[in-house]
DNA sequence: AGCACGCCGACT
DNA sequence: GTCGGCGTGCTC
């Protein structure tokens, strides 16, 4: 009896395994989808391999084998590249191997999708011709035989009865096929920029990379990484090969985005998680039938099924938004460098704050190191720090010092533009009662409610929970509110008083949830407003030559969090932010406020001294055997019930005082989140390939034992949050 | 993950 | 006596 073996929808790692069904003469491969029956339901299967069993043996089983009900598919989803890729995440980032199918495809396509909305069209084709048609008919038929089909709407419209005549009598039929997108011509622009000498030189170094290497492209900000890159990928695309251009975050870089448009015209094709559904899988097909040689596309892109790569291009690598949150919680970069080898192709890494993964590799010599050093207009901005300790004793504005206050006044008064950079949303994160102290606090999670003064609302910046404003407090029935902290909304009314000419911009999550508010502000600083406030989203990839003046409030807030990696968070966001000052031919200045101005992220951004950032943080990392020295993966247990959550974590743990291949650290409660407790264990250790190994057989413990918690796993943890 | 099966409390 | 609570176990 021939049976194939097909993966079961359900994303969970318990059943990442097998089913067997059996099928009649239908050609089916792996790749393709089908509807199986999966106890009492029908559910999507994606299948894997054959199998061919004798009678006897399908009898002597302990179950029963059932057929498959329909095949989906026509031909297969997945090219081989990406079917091994699937099974090698799988087993890398220790999650189910369908997840990670799904994870690679477009939502229409995914495998749990049960009807794939995809867009047909009518086209109308010629198909014989008669004797016995009108004059007008025949010369129709004439015309449209030469041509030999277009779209039914337009056939309809531009021969108006004539048409359905045609239609009626067969002589054109109609088929209905998925609708093929136009592009839009883009006319290119000449580019006809002088490269600098180091540029020359960077440019020079990447057209000498053979088959599959790893370059980290090292530049401070402002030194034109990206007119390096672009060329070398102009280069590949003349050789027939395509490039894959990856950014953090597509809304964020407009400009990067422009930059390729204008190069490459309609050979791109744009990816990213604002497209929907259907937007998404043209962007798909185009890439499949090989119509565009780039793309430009954020994490899921790295997954589009390419034919022929030539580079593989990571800007800003060392940002988080890199590292997908939930399963399979993989990493951009692996999954590059697993397709780099794969189509034995160059795979560029390019940061001005590269991550200590990346320049320990480049150090060591397993990576290719391009530095550029130099910035082509200016010298980078000079950092000034001021320390809010001694402004605070000054009795100054706890939020802006007189120092940054009148650089601001100054600035507006040269008629330049300032951007303002606050990590915190909102108006206040913290609401408390003047009479007993009480914070108002998440009734889902356990943190404080931020308040919003636009909405006159209190939000929940974990689960998204609001609510008004209590008229009294629950405990004290007090009716006094005092405002606690800084959001960015308070910090724009604080400006604003201080210049109430002033034009102001506010950019943070809750100002571009609109689709294209993005563009839409950005728009608005650009064409001449004055003050640019906001979040660390104002702090990536903005080049308005314009700003001469960058004030990050309070420069040392993420300094103060627990994770190991703070310092180089810290460190990354400083340089990135201070590169937005002076970017064109006038000079940029930058007044960084902290308390604790000793601080080695801190002396080492003022000072935008890389190295001595990157030896420092070694430093530590080696003292406390963090990565790179080591890998980091969690395991979370997760119930509705503290009790239960917590017994999960400490049965895993028992399980694990028998093995010697890492320290196992925890657990730790990590307080309530959407109505779940979270505890969590950390494992440190040297062999990643062991740890993974070993957090698998976590999970089938942890599933065997009867846990009644939800177990998370996540392998090369990145943020301890 | 679902969904059925199964074994104990408050209702017509 | 039944309806339904959710603990337990299985799915080719």
């Amino acid at each position: 009896m021939k049976l194939v073996n097909v993966y079961i929808e359900h994303p969970t790692l318990a059943l990442d395994q097998c089913f067997s069904y059996c099928y009649d003469e239908q050609e089916l491969a792996a790749g393709m989808r089908v509807w199986v029956p999966f106890g009492s339901r029908k559910v999507i299967g994606f299948i894997d391999s054959f199998q061919e069993m004798s009678e006897k043996e399908v009898q002597s089983l302990s179950y029963q084998i059932k057929a498959i009900d329909q095949v989906i598919d026509k031909e297969p989803l997945l090219n081989e590249e990406l079917w091994s890729l699937g099974k090698w995440m799988a087993e890398y980032y220790v999650a189910s191997t369908i997840s990670c199918y799904q994870a690679m495809l477009p939502k229409v396509l995914k495998p749990s999708q049960n009807k794939a909305k995809i867009a047909m069209e009518e086209i109308a084709v010629y198909d014989h011709f008669e004797t016995n048609l009108t004059k007008r008919q025949t010369e129709v038929l004439g015309t449209f035989e030469t041509i030999g089909e277009m779209s039914a709407s337009d056939f309809r419209r531009t021969y108006k009865s004539i048409a359905k005549a045609l239609i009626d009598r067969g002589c054109v039929r109609l088929e209905k096929r998925e609708k093929v997108i136009k592009k839009i011509p883009k006319e290119k622009e000449q580019i006809s920029l002088q490269l600098s000498d180091e540029q020359e030189r960077a440019l020079e170094k990447l057209r000498l990379q053979k088959g599959f290497r790893t370059v980290l492209l090292h530049g401070v900000t402002g030194s034109g990484k990206s007119e390096v890159f672009l060329r070398y990928a102009a280069e590949l695309v003349q050789q027939g090969k395509q490039v894959l251009f990856l950014v953090p975050e597509i809304a964020l870089t407009p400009q990067m985005q422009h930059a390729v448009e204008a190069r490459f015209g309609n050979q791109i094709a744009i990816y990213h998680s604002h497209l929907n559904d259907q937007q998404k899988y043209e962007q798909y097909r185009l890439v499949k039938n090989g119509n565009v040689q780039v793309v430009v596309g954020t994490r899921s892109a790295i997954f589009l099924p390419f034919q022929n790569l030539g580079a593989i291009i990571l800007d800003e690598e060392h940002d988080t938004s890199y590292k997908q949150e939930n399963a399979p919680r993989y990493h951009c970069r692996d999954i590059a460098l697993w397709r780099g080898r794969y189509h034995q192709c160059l795979v560029l890494l390019s940061s001005a704050t590269p991550s200590l993964e990346s320049y320990a590799r480049a150090y060591k010599g397993i990576y290719q190191l391009i530095e550029m050093k130099s910035r082509i207009y200016q010298q980078l901005p000079a950092v000034e720090i001021v320390d809010m300790e001694d402004c605070l004793r000054n009795k100054e504005n706890a939020y802006i010092s007189n120092r940054l206050r009148t650089a601001i006044s100054q600035t507006l008064a040269r008629k330049e533009q300032v951007m303002l950079l606050l990590n915190r949303r909102g108006y206040t994160p913290i609401l408390r009662c003047m009479d007993c102290g009480e914070v108002i606090t998440c009734p889902h999670c356990d943190v404080a409610l931020a308040y919003h003064k636009e909405e006159q609302r209190m939000k929940c910046h974990i689960c998204g929970y609001s609510r008004p404003v209590p008229k009294s407090c629950s405990q004290c029935h007090g009716q006094h509110w005092q405002f606690f902290g800084m959001g960015t909304q308070r910090l724009q009314e604080l400006i604003q008083s201080y210049f109430p000419d002033a034009h102001i911009v506010r950019m943070d999550s809750d100002a571009t949830r609109r689709k294209g508010a993005h563009a839409q502000l950005l728009q608005e600083f650009s064409k001449g407003a004055d003050i640019l406030l906001g979040t660390q989203m104002i702090a990536k990839g903005l080049d308005y030559e314009n700003v001469t003046l960058v004030g990050i409030v309070n420069g040392d807030a993420s300094l103060k969090s627990a994770d190991y990696r703070s310092s180089e968070l810290t460190f990354d966001l400083l340089e990135q932010a201070c590169g937005r000052s002076g970017r064109g031919t006038k000079k940029g200045q930058v007044i960084l406020q902290v308390f604790d101005k000793e601080h080695y992220a801190i002396r080492c951004a003022a000072a935008h001294d890389y190295q001595r950032f990157f030896v420092s943080e070694m430093n530590y990392r080696h003292l406390a055997q963090y990565p790179p020295y080591t890998y980091l993966s969690a395991a979370y247990f997760i119930h509705v019930q503290e009790a239960i959550a917590a017994k999960g974590a400490e049965n895993a743990l028992q399980f694990l005082k028998e093995q010697t291949i890492c320290k196992v650290l925890g657990p730790i409660a990590l307080g309530k989140r959407k109505d779940e407790y979270r505890y969590r264990l950390i494992l440190k250790g040297k062999n990643r390939d062991e740890q993974a190994r070993l957090l698998r057989r976590i999970y089938e413990a942890h599933k065997c034992s009867g846990q009644r918690s939800r177990m998370e796993i996540d392998v090369d943890l990145f943020l301890l949050e």
